[in-house]
DNA sequence: AGCACGCCGACT
DNA sequence: GTCGGCGTGCTC
């Protein structure tokens, strides 16, 4: 009997696809079939990648059986063309943990399984391909050879000294060095290059000493040492209250062990001052995995994390789907931060497979959050998660106080209310510093004419142009398009076209004319995007001379100000009367996290929220008795109401060119299943919140049952339908399992 | 998703 | 006459 392989083929295809061992050139080119005895026979070939013949085209795929039956006819099955491995690329387990994320996620396997690679080896590149020679200081080499002035000697001289063991040139480039410096200090002697011995074992892990553990964080460290097998923790632990200690100290212990951290951290958390943490503590090789990583950094990461070079690895999201050697325990971060949630394509949620992959690989897996998510303190609750709350601020800091600013029937100057005005006035006169969060871009979220009425419309979406000044033109958030800003009305020709609200440019540009003399410093992703813009603005703000901060979102994560001592949210009611189920949570997740910013060390802060809505129970909770109040409130109504997290949800999305082409294929796919599937709660179709966007119409079914696996096949038998069905060319379709957004 | 085959309109 | 529009069908 032959043995077959069967492939996963990056494809929408949700199949795999059974092939024959290669045609051995030596033995018989006309023979398509081999005997038992072939070299490729005899050690398996799970696990490693192969070229093979796919249609028309030759695709690179990932062996991930070995069969003797198929359904395929004979005459139907090719070759495979070669192996590109010798061996296994990946662990088995590994492999589980994949095909167990594309099945859950409903996403076609071949894809994912692909996805899990760094994008080198998903094009074919040996493994082999990177080279193992490292750059290390020479014996007596000093950095006070260097120039006191010559700062890019000294800093690549610095990061080289970091690594004794050696630090390759990707690694090194990854770390911020100078290729020119590399250069200039070999030729001065001062570091060699040469292969990379295999790393002796680390005596002492540790290049600095670890700070006291209060009692709360010795109680986490403490269990986790006593337990170092699966056991998902919830570390709960306002801004300043010592998560990230507990972190290094738990990894301290796994290093001990011989055994590597994972670290993941949201998208825009993965700052230089996060990284400086870990790297001024341990000794040991840690490779950082971020955007900006060329694709040989990546896979020199890689493969560092799978043959256990790399001791610890921080990275964002896709991070999850490293190999470790010897894993010994896996931290997510602001574990609440919708980032974790891949929002197209293969849409895993980064935090939910960190449990599954430390339960199948049976280590301990932290979640932390100042603000955890109504899922996380769910699974608290129902006993799956042990909870481990920090209270304790470091040097006794004082936590920020609320204060509502109900702005109804307020003069506002352009979304600033005199009140607000003059606490400014008073910190700045003070000399600290202020934190303007207005969760807008641009100068005005919209442009409109006050003779007909008209407002500027993205003619993509459903969707308001965004008036932007700094360069002047119009913009969709949604879409991306853009057009200049026009002279007179579209309508009526008016030229009494003026912008309506404020975003982040129009409320910099009214407190600078409103505090001429105070530097306004403006942090959003526009004054952001030059590379190195945005350290150069906290530089600014860590210099600590009074300043008004204006920012987005951005100005929630990861950065410390020190130096704040009042917040002001302009407006606060975003969220409250969203369509979103989650709009609440994530309002309040949004206001504590900016909360969070000021009050820091001997400064007490306080923090100022504008709304309409005085009285809405969230601000009141959130204000009065905080987040952890307002989450347990929270989770009653969702228990109540019979939403996430006390139901399994997944929602069906679907767009297309024609409006209600979408709609009608996913009425038809409700009624195709809905009646085989009792238990299962269906809402819709009906079209998403914008149902036009970057010109194509999208509607949306939403699915909810108590029961995951009852959800789980359904939407299974709803994948096959849906691919068989006649409209399957017009239509462009996916399911969304725990969506983060119900967009 | 690609990539080919296939069958109707405006160009040299 | 043919270049090319994108409908539809297939990939072991």
């Amino acid at each position: 009997m032959n043995k077959l392989l069967r492939v996963a083929i990056p494809s929408p295809l949700r199949r795999l696809f059974d092939y024959l061992p290669p045609c051995d050139s030596e033995t018989s080119t006309e023979s398509v079939t081999l005997d038992s005895n072939h070299a490729y026979s005899t050690n398996s070939g799970i696990g490693r990648r192969v070229k093979v013949p796919f249609g028309r085209r030759e695709l690179i795929g990932v062996v991930l059986d070995e069969v003797t039956e198929t359904d395929v006819p004979r005459n139907k099955l090719k070759p495979i063309n070669e192996f590109i491995d010798e061996e296994p690329l990946l662990p088995s387990y590994m492999l589980e943990f994949v095909l167990w994320a594309a099945d859950y996620y409903q996403h076609p396997v071949g894809d994912a399984v692909l996805h899990a690679l760094p994008a080198l080896l998903r094009k074919g590149s040996s493994t082999d391909s990177v080279h193992h020679y490292v750059w290390q200081i020479t014996p007596h080499a000093n950095i006070e050879q260097l120039a006191k002035n010559a700062s890019k000697l000294r800093n690549s001289f610095q990061i080289i000294a970091d690594h004794p063991a050696g630090i390759s040139r990707e690694a090194f480039r990854a770390e911020g060095g100078d290729s020119q410096a590399l250069k200039a200090l070999f030729n001065k002697g001062l570091i060699s290059e040469q292969l990379q011995e295999s790393t002796p074992p680390i005596s002492n892990p540790l290049k600095e000493a670890p700070l006291t553990l209060n009692p709360e964080q010795a109680l986490v460290v403490q269990h986790l040492q006593n337990a170092p097998h699966f056991s998902p923790i919830l570390l709960d632990g306002i801004t300043g209250s010592g998560k990230t200690e507990v972190y290094l100290q738990a990894i301290t212990n796994v290093l001990n062990a011989g055994q590597q951290a994972l670290v993941l951290v949201p998208e825009i958390g993965l700052t230089p001052q996060t990284v400086q943490r870990f790297k001024q503590r341990f000794n040991v090789p840690i490779r950082i995995l971020h955007s900006n990583l060329t694709d040989k950094q990546r896979l020199e990461a890689w493969l560092d994390a799978r043959d256990g070079r790399a001791k610890i690895i921080i990275g964002t999201r896709s991070a999850i789907f490293t190999p470790l050697l010897n894993p010994g325990i896996i931290i997510i971060d602001e574990e609440h931060d919708g980032s974790f949630k891949q929002q197209e394509g293969f849409r895993y949620s980064a935090r939910d497979l960190s449990v599954v992959r430390a339960h199948a690989e049976n280590i301990p897996v932290i979640l932390g959050s100042a603000t955890p998510s109504l899922e996380t303190l769910h699974n608290c609750q129902s006993g799956r998660y042990r909870h481990f709350t920090l209270r304790q601020r470091a040097g006794n800091a004082i936590a920020p106080e609320f204060k509502l600013l109900d702005i109804r029937g307020a003069r506002l100057h352009n979304g600033l209310s005199e009140v607000l005005i003059e606490h400014i006035k008073a910190h700045i006169e003070q000399g600290t510093q202020v934190l303007v969060f207005i969760n807008r871009r641009g100068f005005a979220p919209s442009l409109s004419c006050h003779d007909c009425g008209w407002i500027a419309e993205c003619r993509r979406c459903d969707a308001r142009m965004t008036l932007h000044y700094n360069p002047a033109h119009l913009h969709c958030h949604h879409c991306d398009s853009q057009r200049p800003i026009p002279a007179r009305c579209d309508q009526c020709g008016s030229d009494a076209i003026k912008p309506q609200g404020a975003g982040t440019e129009r409320t910099e540009q009214t407190l600078q004319s409103l505090f001429p003399n105070t530097s306004v410093l403006r942090i959003d992703r526009d004054s952001t995007s030059r590379k190195g813009s945005l350290d150069k603005l906290m530089e600014q703000v860590h210099s600590g001379e009074p300043c008004i901060l204006v920012g987005t979102q951005m100005l929630a994560k990861g950065h410390h100000f020190p130096r704040v001592t009042l917040v002001a949210i302009l407006d606060a009611d975003g969220g409250l009367f969203s369509t979103d189920f989650r709009g609440m949570e994530r309002t309040a997740q949004l206001i504590t996290q900016v909360a969070g910013r000021a009050g820091r060390a001997d400064h007490p802060g306080t923090v100022f929220l504008q709304t309409l809505h005085a009285d809405h129970p969230l601000l009141t909770n959130l204000a009065l008795a905080g987040y952890e109040a307002f989450a347990a409130a929270e989770l009653t109504l969702r228990k109540q109401y019979q939403l996430a997290p006390f139901r399994f949800i997944a929602i069906v999305r679907a767009e297309s060119q024609k409006p209600g082409t979408a709609e009608s294929f996913l009425q038809s796919l409700r009624e195709a299943i809905a009646p085989s599937f009792g238990g299962i709660d269906w809402q819709g179709p009906f079209p998403s919140p914008m149902e036009k966007k970057a010109g194509v119409f999208r509607s949306q079914l939403l699915l909810s049952c108590p029961s995951r696996i009852h959800l789980q096949n359904c939407l299974s038998h709803l994948c096959l339908v849906s691919d068989e069905h006649p409209s399957h060319s017009k239509v462009r379709w996916s399911v969304d399992v725990d969506p983060y957004d119900l967009y």
